[in-house]
DNA sequence: TTCTTTGTTCCGGA
DNA sequence: GTCCGGAACAAAGA
């Protein structure tokens, strides 16, 4: 499940392998992701060069030498395998062991030059690929109600002040809020608000300054060790089973319903709740 | 067959 | 107009 640490890091090797390389054609396997694939569109981006490659939130743009940018999210599977096919051999490499059943969700296969390929596979389909005009990037629908990233000064105490004006919320919900701060899923949230020793459905207006400040210390942490360790267990990007591996053994809450709290001298269970139809896990000792 | 997973969008009600 | 919670939606695996 991507979400903000993930797609930094995939932005990282995205970077590492394919900036500045110049897509010379496109298959196009899927007719549709989340959304109906404007073949027409993606395909007039051959001949074009990636001049570079950002993230915001939990989308990746891909900019391109013709005033147009491809916008990409990777929803629940969605992941880019890059290969290059001078240097990878059956031997070497992992694509070539990949069984039929993965690479029937490869969907989209960019032939690069140097011989690189870069796939586009997801199994659940729920990520999406859209061409747009890199001037219209700020007017567009998915990017311009995003709050600010977590990791950038604008996330600070008085902007959460201001925001969380006249709102009415559980913590949870709040961070879960994309208009309130961007990039953050399920997942984190259980770790930040876990981290924070905070209970995930406590108000938000309840909430006193040194908690939020708490929340603000917690969530940069997290995000900063994440990106690390996603960083570095990926750093042989062409190996998609050292991507899955690691972060999930970081997760010191979600996931861990039934089983003792990991803190210290606490020895309560931890519980698993349904909170605005997600799964929220939760530490009862350490989180009231 | 049903349940679970996720982020995003949409809708009704306040 | 704005806010909020809930539901719908996408696909596939268990």
């Amino acid at each position: 499940m991507p979400e903000l640490p993930e797609v930094e890091v995939v932005k990282r090797s995205l970077e590492k392998y394919i900036k500045n390389l110049t897509i010379k054609s496109i298959r196009i396997k899927a007719k549709k992701l989340r959304y109906i694939i404007d073949r027409k569109k993606l395909k007039k981006t051959a001949g074009k060069k990636i001049n570079s490659i950002k993230r915001r939130s939990k989308y990746l743009l891909l900019n391109l030498n013709n005033n147009q940018t491809i916008l990409v999210h990777l929803g629940m599977t969605g992941k880019f395998f890059i290969i290059d096919k001078k240097k990878e051999t059956k031997k070497t490499s992992f694509y070539y062991k990949l069984s039929f059943k993965d690479k029937k969700h490869n969907h989209l296969i960019f032939y690069l030059n140097k011989n690189i390929r870069l796939i586009y596979n997801d199994v659940r389909k729920f990520g999406f690929i859209k061409v747009i005009l890199s001037e219209n990037l700020k007017s567009n629908s998915h990017l311009k109600t995003l709050g600010p990233e977590p990791l950038s000064n604008k996330f600070n105490i008085s902007y959460i002040k201001k925001y969380i004006i006249n709102k009415k919320k559980s913590l949870k919900d709040l961070l879960m809020d994309q208009k309130f701060v961007s990039g953050l899923g399920n997942i984190y949230v259980n770790e930040i608000l876990f981290l924070s020793g905070l209970n995930p459905y406590q108000n938000i207006q309840n909430t006193r300054i040194v908690e939020f400040k708490k929340i603000i210390k917690s969530t940069r942490k997290i995000l900063k060790k994440s990106i690390k360790e996603g960083g570095s267990s990926i750093k042989n990007f062409n190996d998609s089973k050292g991507k899955n591996g690691s972060y999930q053994q970081l997760f010191n809450v979600y996931g861990r319903e039934g089983v003792k709290c990991v803190k210290n001298k606490c020895r309560v269970i931890i519980t698993k709740t349904n909170m605005s139809n997600r799964a929220t896990f939760f530490c009862k000792s350490c989180q009231k």
